[in-house]
DNA sequence: ATGGCTTCATAGTGAAGA
């Protein structure tokens, strides 16, 4: 069982990538960011071709979540439950027996600034959903861009980012306040390569430079934690032309987890 | 260097991302 988060900063243009990154790597499950949107746009003829269904909530210019999987999507649910929000940045189905939760969390543009406040808003409300959605799925996966690197050894320069958006107390709180209702860190169950990012600034040459921050990840529940045996960031597509800003990141599960 | 790219909505630039 594979498990893969990607934002991939428009659907429309990184549809080719998308394509040829399910081809050669058969996730069972990826997940979707910026899509950027509209639901009668989803290409969903061009992912049955590759074999894979659908779930998807999307809208114009911004945000925009999708949820892709070889088997049936079941029990779909889009946006956070009591949280009034007109951003599309939530999505959930079960795949599998296993509870799939596609977030693209809020930048917060720039510490104390309007968008900072939303966002902790946001995370807030989610770290509260969450809660109850264990309650009734035990086995569940977060998977997604969450604009936050946990620690500092996820941010390339640590100094030069000190305090700032993506990386202050309040945010890491709010990670850590979610990995505390049970939800490990697929990445680090595992030793990795130093230096390990997800998403690299388009400017400066900084994916030549690793100059990257990890802001991307796949949380998994215990009973999925135990089974987990891998998860690894997939730089290639980051190579591409035109690519995504942003790196595929995959967990792999062992064994056929059913309902 | 408070920018550097990229995308989108637009039809010349501006917003937003991270």
């Amino acid at each position: 069982m594979k498990l893969a988060t990607w934002n991939v900063n428009s659907l429309k243009v990184r549809l080719p990538h998308v394509l040829d990154w399910l081809s050669a790597n058969q996730p069972d499950v990826l997940c979707l960011q910026e899509t950027k949107q509209e639901d009668r746009m989803f290409p969903l003829g061009e992912l049955r071709q590759a074999g894979y269904q659908a779930v998807f909530s999307g809208q114009k210019t911004y945000n925009g979540v999708a949820i892709v999987c070889k088997a049936a999507p079941a029990e779909t649910i889009s946006g956070l439950p009591g949280f009034a929000d007109e951003q599309k940045r939530l999505l959930a189905a079960t795949v599998r027996g296993i509870r799939v939760v596609c977030v693209y969390v809020p930048n917060g543009q720039s510490v104390g600034s309007e968008k900072y406040q939303y966002k902790l808003a946001w995370l807030s409300a989610l770290q509260a959903w969450l809660k109850e959605e264990l309650l009734r799925y035990p086995k569940l996966a977060l998977l997604g861009d969450y604009n936050i690197a946990p620690e500092d050894r996820d941010v390339h320069d640590p100094l030069a980012w000190e305090g700032n958006v993506l990386v202050s107390g309040p945010e890491r709180a709010a990670f850590r306040a979610i990995e505390q209702l049970g939800l490990h860190d697929s990445f680090r169950l595992f030793e990795q390569p130093e230096k390990s990012y997800s998403w690299w600034d388009y400017r400066m040459m900084a994916f030549r430079r690793n100059m990257g921050l990890r802001i991307d990840h796949i949380l998994l529940s215990a009973p999925l934690a135990k089974d987990c045996t891998g998860c690894a960031i997939d730089r290639a597509p980051r190579k591409l032309e035109r690519p995504s800003d942003h790196a595929p990141v995959v967990a792999e599960l062992v064994g056929e987890t059913r309902v």
